[in-house]
RNA sequence: GGCGGCAUAGCUCAGUUGGUUAGAGCAUCGGAAUCAUAAUCCGAGUGUCCGGGGUUCAAGUCCCUGUGCCGCUACCA
């Protein structure tokens, strides 16, 4: 018997559940497991609900909650809608609970014990306004190699030269602008490149992984991986268990992964078996799979196996990631901050859970982006599971009830279409097998269909309303087998719509027991229960309605965030004029920036933009903007940049350029 | 600019290690049937496999190149 230790990716706790992460990550593992179930694996599926770390702090803030009152929040809302998807973990846990703050502390200790961890204590730029230590990326000033403007805290663009960010000359904050302090700061940083040889010959082993998973991890292995720290100076996350480490949490990608263990323990102890876990995580015969997003990639396949690599305890490594691709709504990308998405609390008021893990196993992202669209989803459930699946069920049940009173034994001999009808379907069932095995659930679908459409072709060809008028036996013959082809729906179709078929189960008074085994047990004498159709069609006011709502979300207010209030002299400082753009072209090399010549009065000027993907070069000359004149010179791309062009932006990736409501004369001074 | 991915019927997508005439579902058109949720069944058409070159007896599939879109990355004062 196999055993299997399943995990769909920790979602995030400081928002609701989408039907792309549904997609991507949970309900593929959901129908792995329910179908691993039916083959009497022993399998276990464990996720929870990642809780810690900046965003969620945030939030709780905006929101008036302290973040444990936030993180449990959304995991009540989001175990609420995985139940009403029939998504069912044998565990779903969450990151900020005890368990998981012991285990990590552990995995952290261990790491650090040999050497794979290890503590740097630098000097780093501390900004008093912005009230936070400044990653090399945060702070720039003039390099103290080549003297030149403009380089940021761990590399020089004019000379390409590596820089200790707190050699900068003149070093200024990004965020504000200000100038920051020196202060000690001690983190602790996870040694990648010391894994990379061990990386190398664990992949080795892996060819049977998705191309999508090996090609991306392949590309930052050739790269070369860097150090990366893991603690953070903020206070929501989980403490570093070390006495010098006051005020310092473990970084959350370090410790998200760890909760599938976590998970795994708290599971353990709730069924009564405390050590049950060990069984999984320490049995070098078990099957580990991860199934993620695919921006989940580099965490599952390089640093996650690299933190299970040297560990105190015998862990296994991950035996497969079958990461997904995402999922579109009518072409678009989901964008939560625009609001664009399909949020399974809202769906479930509307529709069956079922509805939506048909469709979206029909349209998975398994190789590429899929798209989700309302037409799409009306078309599958009335084409594909009412008219094919439900029709057959309900044409069947119908009249063995009318002409048999709902009871049908099995004849003593099947006639050759009879046997073929069999033949086929079981040939799919041999295909749908293997297909689940392998992560294919799209095709599994497809194929799960095709057993019905051999349903009602034999029905049709069998034409029972006639026979049953001169060939009692012909008639019972042609509804005993459509009777078993039904069942063996009932059971191949259960991963993928587990209460759909307990229903159609329940009409045929069969057996709530049953494994893939039964499939080709015969069920000999059939009475038929109460019937009633098993889908409902979606009519186009409902798709008409779930459009308008899609729509009308995006208009939903957005939180804005503000800066503080600044003093008018402030406000004087800057100097602002309408410009005139008398040359413009692209920075070669570039892909965003223009350099344009501005006509400022009598004086002009040369800047560099980052405007190029939403201007061509030719349609800006002649047009005036609007532009801040007294920023300091910065050098871009070996360019001297001399202010800048201002333009608004929206989260819709549009971008425009200000310009005068009337023509006015360049060099005019904006207030 | 660097790395990676994608491009196949009106739409959504399959096409395994190169190998007959390139497929499925939906949509469209024609027919049969009337047990059934007007559901079902049979039949039909449709393609510059993104463009261009190359390797090969043979290319949707492999190589080069161009275009378009997506992701990561650098750069957006």
């Amino acid at each position: 018997m196999e055993k299997i230790l399943v995990t769909s990716a920790l979602i995030y706790a400081n928002g609701p559940l989408h039907i792309g992460h549904v997609a991507g990550a949970y309900l593929p593992a959901d129908i792995f497991v329910r179908f691993h179930r039916l083959i009497r694996s022993n399998i276990i599926f464990v996720s929870g609900t990642d809780e810690h770390g900046a965003p969620v702090s945030i939030k709780a803030e905006k929101e008036g909650m302290t973040p444990r009152e936030l993180v449990n929040f959304y995991h009540d809302q989001i175990e609420q809608s995985f139940d009403g998807l029939n998504i069912q973990f044998d565990n779903f846990s969450g990151t900020a609970r005890k368990y998981h703050h012991e285990i990590s502390q552990k995995f952290f200790l261990s790491l650090l014990d040999k050497g794979y961890v290890v503590q740097k204590s630098s000097q780093q730029f501390y900004c008093e306004h912005d009230k936070r230590y400044l990653a090399d990326r945060y702070v720039e000033g003039v390099c103290p190699f080549c003297q030149a403007d403009g380089a940021r805290g761990d590399q020089c663009d004019s000379c390409g030269k590596l820089i200790n960010s707190i050699e900068l000359i003149e070093p200024k904050c990004k965020i504000c602008g200000n100038t920051p302090v020196i202060k000690e700061t001690n983190h602790w940083y996870l040694e990648l490149p010391k894994f990379e040889n061990m990386l190398k010959e664990w992949l080795n082993t892996k060819s049977y992984w998705k191309d999508n998973v090996l090609n991306f991890i392949m590309g930052w292995l050739n790269e070369g991986l860097r150090e990366r720290a893991i603690t953070r100076d903020i206070d929501w996350g989980i403490p570093v268990p070390l006495p010098e480490a006051e005020g310092k949490v473990l970084y959350v990608w370090f410790d998200a992964p760890i909760g599938y263990i976590s998970s795994t323990v708290e599971w353990a102890e709730k069924i009564g078996f405390p050590d049950r876990w060990k069984d999984y995580w320490f049995d070098p015969d078990c099957k580990l799979i991860h199934f993620i997003g695919k921006d989940n990639i580099p965490f599952h396949a390089l640093i996650w196996p690299s933190v299970l690599m040297e560990q105190n305890e015998p862990y296994i490594l991950p035996h497969d990631i079958p990461a997904n691709e995402y999922l579109n709504i009518a072409g678009s990308k989901v964008s939560t901050s625009r609001n664009y998405a399909i949020w399974v609390d809202e769906y479930l008021k509307y529709f069956d859970g079922e509805l939506l893990r048909y469709v979206l196993a029909a349209n998975a992202p398994e190789s590429k982006d899929a798209d989700f669209t309302w037409q799409d989803f009306q078309a599958r459930i009335n084409n594909e599971l009412a008219n094919i699946l439900g029709n057959l069920a309900n044409r069947v049940f119908t009249f063995t009830k009318k002409s048999f009173d709902g009871k049908i034994s099995r004849p003593e001999t099947l006639s050759e279409t009879s046997k073929i009808a069999f033949d086929e379907a079981q040939v799919l069932i041999d295909e749908i097998e293997s297909c689940y095995k392998n992560y294919r659930v799209r095709k599994t679908t497809s194929l799960l269909m095709d057993i019905a459409r051999i349903g009602n072709r034999y029905f049709d060809e069998r034409a029972p309303w006639k026979a049953v008028k001169t060939d009692k036996d012909h008639a019972v013959e042609t509804l005993y087998i459509c009777l078993e082809l039904l069942r063996k729906i009932t059971i191949v179709m259960t991963p993928i719509l587990p209460s759909k078929m307990k229903q159609l189960r329940e009409m045929m008074n069969l057996n709530e027991k049953f494994s893939w085994q039964n499939i080709a047990q015969e069920t000999l004498e059939y009475q038929i229960g109460v019937v009633a159709p098993l889908f409902q069609k979606i009519t186009d006011e409902q798709i008409e309605e779930q459009l308008k709502l899609l729509e009308s979300d995006q208009d939903k207010e957005v939180i804005l965030e503000h800066k503080p209030e600044i003093e008018y002299d402030d406000f004087m400082k800057l100097e602002m004029r309408i410009v005139k753009i008398l040359k413009a072209e692209k920075v070669k090399k570039s892909k965003k920036l223009l350099k344009l010549q501005v006509k400022i009065g009598s004086e002009t000027r040369e800047i560099v933009s980052g405007i190029s993907q939403y201007y061509a070069p030719e349609d800006l000359i002649g047009k005036k903007v609007l532009m801040l004149i007294n920023l300091k010179p910065r050098n871009i791309m070996g360019i001297s940049s001399q202010g800048m062009i201002l333009a608004a932006a929206d989260d819709n990736n549009n971008l425009t350029l200000l310009t005068p409501m009337a023509d006015i004369d360049d060099g005019s001074e904006v207030s």
